[in-house]
Order: structure tokens, then C-alpha cells, then sequence
RNA sequence: GGCGGGGUAGCUCAGUUGGUUAGAGCACAGGAUUCAUAACCCUGAGGUCACGGGUUCAAAUCCCGUCUCCGCUACCA
């Protein structure tokens, strides 16, 4: 393996638009923090780079939405997830945010720089142009009737009421939202960034040159992208809430995400480098600096593709080593949503359970979802802390330092002679750093974090064997050799569990005697005034006779009570029942409005599901006046020969529209239930077709 | 529909250059023990490795097909 001088590592950028739960922490956080926290106890050169991303359309719609501000937005969320992550030991060297004037300068440099060196290409599109406000409209300024499901303010990415995805140009009647106005198509010149262009090297770094290195899911997700050939990607977009666009002549635009967020990395790096007297280029521009990015699976493309390929292009930068991006983590049975409120917040957990970081960092490190999409539940979480960290690890420290409190009043027995068991706990104890090590450089963050429960359960078989309770009795020395080694243990466990347990590591070297004068290890063992570094983990000698442990011993990990998680599992009850809710009330219509509406009784007569598509039926109706042809997005609800005679209720008059090659004339109404459950309007009795429905 | 990743014990998950009786933790049962947070320790039960074919002396693993879950993508009037 290669050996780098510094690591930069860096985990995803969260969006600034809502607060952070356990899934952004299971994804990405948790398995960079961990890395982190161990290169660092091995005295490695890393930069932590994360920050917010805080530009972007979603924010200032938002900020309209609440009447406030996107700097005020941005300052909220910001601050929060700052605070989030602190709170949870996420160790950031520097949290930054892409509102700041550094980064606004690193991205537009960056731009300029594949400006000059023509990377890019400008290409001419038509966009909906607002002529009252004088601006492109991004694409959730624009509202207009749902082409599919007739809601009249659906924004022109989506339909928030049925789900669709939708281009704006297929809104009926269409209004910007900044003045109400009707938006005019208008040319506009993009910037643009070949991708295609980069295809061959692509393949050739990441598809062979880290075939073995890259995760299965980041492989296969590369290479399906790569075989469908890349296509050219605007940078830059008609917004004004984001970094400008620094040429004359591009006013009113500024440089889409792809362009923006990851260059927040080097920013963010700048700043950290400048506030701490070190060379940013050395993290990012050196072949003997390792990059790695931490991220969530919806991030792949992004980091493994467009990112590396902007670097490439810009020509200086270091490409990334790997980029360990992990699936999902589903909640109780369900995924995770923030527009359902099903998730477990990472700021309500902190107020409901205060200081028990270390147990949520645990399982999740337990489940993380590194080869497949996993599940959170909170009988899982009680069971893992209870039976795991309590009754293992805790349990372990615990007795360990009560029997050396009770029988030697707290001052490390020596050991007399060993015995072939003593020797061969030795052994095995000196074999699990570099288990745990392996393990962590090849992004095992599970199983390494199993090791470390591994060397605890050693630790309570050696007890439970010796019995030095008994021994003790009649062989002072012998109990004392069993609780010396029990202690070396204990010292190994304070210090392979600061990756994943910083806090309970931190309160278990203070109970072992951190911070007193007395020196509790030999000289050649000591790293300065901390002996609890990486490389003296494993070692026999940690801790020294004759030295007194900390008087105060405390329970590492107090049992969670059944309270506790039904509290928990009644809070996600009540967001299942608040999302039952029916939708509001929307504004009241005229009686003509209404009665431009031709609805009609009809019966379907056939139906056939429409070839390469997963939604489609093309129905044949009749009407009482004619035949004809609805295409109807209801297959995944309906089989084909289980619709032929049913009646359902038809907007005869929508305007005829094609799909996939089939007019269609005129929509099906369907009830939509939350979940998205579609079921028809029928009369209740027969009845004829073409009969008006008012 | 296309592409990618999954489907292994009651639960959460490991396990591919094909190789004896398929693993771990938890949960469960029995035993032993009591220093410790009613904890620890030992033993045990529990799986047609989604399903059907094929290749092979040998398949959880390779090939083909089917079902199903997740994601990206197309599509939803």
C-alpha cells in the first residue's frame, strides 16, 4: 500500500435548507469521522473538510415561502447543523460554508481558469424568461397546472400533489411567482462542460485504475453511467442566489451546483490552512496526498464522475484516492423522509437522550449501510446499547476497576509469573490494533468496530475464567497478575475506541488516570503527556504498578430504559397519523370556472399496458359519444384485463396530448391517497356512459 | 422499460480467484457463576443461501430465466 504523507477527507456537504437526521450520520459523517479520529491517533497529516452548501433555487423558495430572507435560511440551518455535529464528535478540522466570500472567489478562480483554457462550450437554449422582474426563471419560480394530475400550482421541476417530474415547458399555463406574470421563452448562453470529451480517461482511471478498490455499488453505479456516454452538463445557471458568473456579459447568472459545492472542499480547505499556518496545496494539489470522499449513494455520479473530471480539466488538482459512498438507512420499515417527517432528527435525539453521543455513533457504526441499504429501529438501538456497549464493554471496565479498587485500593498490581493462559491473552491482546487497523483502511467501519467489542469480550472471558475473586483468597499475586492484564486491556479498549466511542474513550483514560502527574506508563511508552496514542494500543506495559487509577470510577453506559424507546417509537406514531391529514383547502374557484369542466361517465373497453414503460395504460373508453384513447399513469395500481368494463369519471375536454407515441385524449380522475394509492371515481350504480358529471 | 445494487438463521448483517459439516452479533433454550450495570462465561437449537434451469468431480459463489426490494433513468395529462 501506497504510504501518503497527509490525508484530505472530506464528507458531503449538506444541504442548508433543514435539519440533519440519522441517516446523513449513518451515510457519510460517521464512517469519516471514524477514519479521521484513527488517522489522527496515528499522528497523520489530515485535513476534515466539510461545510454547508448553501446555494442553490430550494433555498430561496424557501426563504419566500417563510417570508424571510436565504441568508436568513442559510444562518439558521448553518448554525444548527454546526451545532449538530459538534455535539455528535464529528471532528471536523473546519466547517465552512459556500456563502463565504472565500468561496464565492475559489469557485469563480476555478471557473475562470477552465475558461481561459476554453473547457468550456457555450451553448444557446430557451428559457422561461420573466419580462415584469426582468429574469430567467430557475425552474421552482414557475407554477402552472400539473399536466398530469390538473393540480394548479405545481412548480415546473415537479408536481408537489402527484409526484411528477415535469419540465416547465409542459406546465399549463405557466406564471413566474415572482410577479405573477406570464414568462416568455428567451434565449440565454450556458456554459457547458463536455463530459463526453473525458470518457476514455475516465474508464481508464476509475473503471481499470480502481476496479479493486472501489465499492461494488460505486463501481457498477460508474460504469452505468459511463457505458449510457456522458453528455455535456451546463455549470452555470439564470439564478441570482449563488456565486456569479465572473465574466462581462453573463449578469444575472451564476455557476450551478456541480461547479459550486465541490470546490467547497478547496475553499473550506483554504480557509482552515490559512487560519492554521498551513499550505492548502499541499492537501490538494500533492500525489502524495490521499483524497478521499465520504458520501451518500445519491452522491456517487457527482463525486466519482463530474468532480473528478472539473479537476482533471482544471489540470493541478490531486484526483481523489477513493470515494467509500454508503446505500441507505431505512427507519422502523420505511425510508427516510423529511417531507413526512419520518426520521429521527439529530437535534430532538440530543435532547432526548443527552449524552449518550457515543451510543448512537455505535449503532449506527453497527448497521451502517456499506454494501446494501440497512434499517433503523429503536428496539435494535435499546438492544445494541443495552446488551452491547452496557453489558460488554461497560460491564468489563467496570468490574475490572472495581476489583483493583476493592482489593488493592486502586493501585495497579504488578504481575508475578504468567501462566500459559496469561501469556496467551497477552498474545491475542497485542494481535488487535492491527486487526482493527486493517480493517479501517479498507473502510470496514463495522467490522472493525466488532474487533473492538471483540477485545471486551475477551476481556470478560479472561475475567470470568481466572475468577480473581476467588483467587485472590489464597493467592494475592496470582489475582493481582489477572487484574494487571485485565488493566492492559482496559488501557488497549481506551484507546481503539476513540474512533468510534470519543466520548466514553475520553471518560475511560481519565478513569484510568489521564491528566494526573503520576506517570502511569514507563518512559520509553510515553507520547508526551498522552500514553493513550494509537501506537501504544495492544502494548502489555501500558499501565505501570504501583500507579493509582482515578478514585471516581463511573458507569460508562447506564441501561435505556423501555420508556425511553416508546417514547421514541410514539413520536414517529404521530408523524404517521399527521400524515393521514388530508391536504388543505385550496383557494375557492368561480361556478364558470367549474363549469369549463366537460366531466363525463365512460367505460373502459380495453386496455393494454403501454411497451417500455412502468406507469402506462393505454386505455380505450367509451364515451356515449365516441371511442377513444386515454393514456392513464395507473399500471402499477391496476392489471390491464382487471380495468375492461369498469366505469370511471373522464375530463373529456383536456386538451389531447402524446406519450410515447399515443394521443391521448382526455384523463382519467383517480383518487390519490398519500401514499400515492390510486383508485377511480365510478358511480355507485350503473350507469350510462357520456352522462355529464356536475 | 433501460441500467446498477440487493434477496443468506426470528432480527441486523458478513461471506465470490467455485472446495470438507454456510458464519457473527443480538434474540431464544439449557447449564455454570456471582467481582460487576439481574451483568459475565459455557453449551445448544435454529438456514432448500428468493425461485427454476444450466456449466462443473464440486455452486450461496459462475451462466440463463423468473419473482421481489432499493436507487438512477425514461415515463405518469
Amino acid at each position: 500500500m501506497k504510504d501518503f504523507r497527509r490525508y484530505t477527507i472530506t464528507a458531503a456537504l449538506p444541504y442548508a435548507n433543514g435539519p440533519l437526521h440519522i441517516g446523513h450520520l449513518a451515510g457519510a459523517y460517521l464512517p469519516a469521522d471514524i477514519y479521521v479520529r484513527y488517522l489522527r491517533a496515528k499522528n497523520k497529516d489530515v485535513a476534515f473538510i466539510c461545510g454547508s452548501d448553501e446555494h442553490g433555487a430550494a433555498i430561496t423558495l424557501r426563504a419566500k415561502k417563510e417570508g424571510i430572507t436565504p441568508q436568513q435560511i442559510i444562518d439558521k440551518y448553518h448554525a444548527q447543523m454546526k451545532g449538530t455535529f459538534e455535539n455528535f464528535g464529528i471532528a471536523f478540522d473546519i466547517y465552512h460554508r459556500t456563502s463565504s466570500a472565500l468561496h464565492h472567489q475559489t469557485a469563480q478562480d476555478f471557473f475562470l481558469q477552465l475558461n481561459k483554457t476554453n473547457k468550456f462550450q457555450l451553448i444557446e437554449s430557451e428559457q422561461f424568461f420573466d419580462e415584469t422582474a426582468k429574469q430567467f426563471l430557475a425552474d421552482r419560480y414557475i407554477i402552472g397546472t400539473c399536466p398530469k394530475c390538473g393540480h394548479d400550482s405545481a412548480y415546473g421541476d415537479q408536481c408537489e400533489k402527484c409526484g411528477s417530474t415535469l419540465s416547465p415547458t409542459e406546465l399549463i399555463n405557466p406564471k413566474s411567482t415572482l410577479s405573477g406574470s406570464t414568462p416568455v421563452l428567451k434565449n440565454t448562453t450556458h456554459w457547458y462542460l463536455p463530459l463526453n470529451e473525458y470518457e476514455t480517461w475516465l474508464r481508464e482511471w476509475l473503471l481499470e485504475g480502481k476496479k479493486d478498490v472501489l465499492k461494488a455499488n460505486v463501481f457498477g453505479q460508474c460504469k452505468s453511467w459511463l457505458d449510457q456516454g456522458l453528455q455535456a452538463r451546463a455549470m452555470t445557471r439564470d439564478l441570482d442566489w449563488g456565486v456569479k458568473v465572473p465574466v462581462a456579459g453573463a449578469e444575472g447568472k451564476v455557476l450551478y451546483v456541480w461547479l459550486d459545492a465541490p470546490i467547497g472542499y478547496i475553499s473550506a480547505t483554504k480557509a482552515w490552512a490559512e487560519a492554521n499556518g498551513k499550505n492548502w496545496e499541499d492537501y490538494w494539489k500533492s500525489t502524495d496526498t490521499k483524497l478521499v470522499h465520504f458520501i451518500g449513494k445519491d452522491n456517487i455520479v457527482f463525486h466519482c464522475i463530474i468532480f473528478p473530471i472539473m479537476l482533471k480539466a482544471h489540470g493541478d488538482f490531486t484526483l481523489p484516492d477513493n470515494i467509500p459512498a454508503n446505500e441507505f438507512l431505512n427507519l422502523e420499515g420505511d425510508k427516510i423522509s423529511t417531507s413526512r417527517n419520518w426520521a429521527v432528527w439529530l437535534h430532538e435525539y440530543l435532547q432526548d437522550f443527552p449524552n449518550r453521543q457515543d451510543t448512537l455513533r455505535y449503532v449506527l457504526t453497527s448497521i451502517a449501510p456499506e454494501t446494501k441499504d440497512s434499517e433503523f429501529t429503536w428496539k435494535d438501538f435499546q438492544t445494541r446499547h443495552n446488551s452491547e456497549l452496557a453489558d460488554i464493554l461497560g460491564n468489563f471496565v467496570n468490574r475490572t476497576l472495581k476489583l483493583i479498587q476493592v482489593n488493592f485500593g486502586g493501585a495497579v498490581p504488578a504481575r508475578a509469573e504468567l501462566t500459559l493462559y496469561d501469556q496467551q491473552v497477552l498474545s491475542d491482546l497485542k494481535d488487535f490494533p492491527q486487526k482493527i487497523d486493517t480493517l479501517l483502511e479498507n473502510y470496514k467501519f463495522r467490522d472493525a468496530q466488532v474487533e473492538l467489542m471483540n477485545l471486551a469480550r475477551l476481556g470478560n472471558k479472561y475475567l470470568t475464567s481466572t475468577e480473581p475473586w476467588k483467587l485472590i483468597k489464597q493467592d494475592r499475586e496470582g489475582a493481582g497478575t489477572v487484574l494487571n492484564i485485565a488493566l492492559q486491556i482496559t488501557a488497549s479498549l481506551a484507546i481503539l475506541a476513540v474512533p468510534f466511542l470519543p466520548f466514553a474513550a475520553e471518560k475511560l483514560q481519565i478513569m484510568l488516570g489521564k491528566g494526573k502527574n503520576s506517570p502511569l506508563i514507563p518512559e520509553n511508552l510515553r507520547n508526551e503527556t498522552n500514553p493513550f496514542v494509537w501506537e501504544n494500543a495492544g502494548k502489555a506495559d501500558l499501565m505501570l504498578p504501583y500507579h493509582q487509577i482515578n478514585e471516581q470510577i463511573e458507569v460508562l453506559f447506564s441501561k435505556i430504559e423501555d420508556a425511553d424507546i416508546d417514547k421514541q417509537l410514539a413520536k414517529l406514531e404521530t408523524s404517521k397519523t399527521a400524515n393521514k391529514k388530508p391536504e388543505p383547502l385550496k383557494e375557492n374557484i368561480s361556478f364558470e370556472t367549474f363549469a369549463t369542466l366537460d366531466l363525463r361517465i365512460a367505460t373502459i373497453t380495453a386496455a393494454e399496458k403501454v411497451a417500455k414503460t412502468k406507469k402506462l395504460l393505454k386505455l380505450t373508453l367509451d364515451t356515449g359519444l365516441d371511442t377513444r384513447t386515454v393514456v392513464s399513469g395507473i399500471a402499477e395500481y391496476y392489471e390491464p384485463e382487471k380495468v375492461i368494463g369498469q366505469q370511471v369519471m373522464l375530463l373529456a375536454n383536456l386538451a389531447p396530448r402524446e406519450m410515447k407515441g399515443i394521443v391521448s385524449q382526455g384523463m382519467i380522475l383517480m383518487a390519490a391517497d398519500k401514499d400515492g394509492t390510486l383508485r377511480f371515481m365510478q358511480p355507485n350504480e350503473k350507469t350510462a356512459n357520456g352522462v355529464v358529471v356536475a
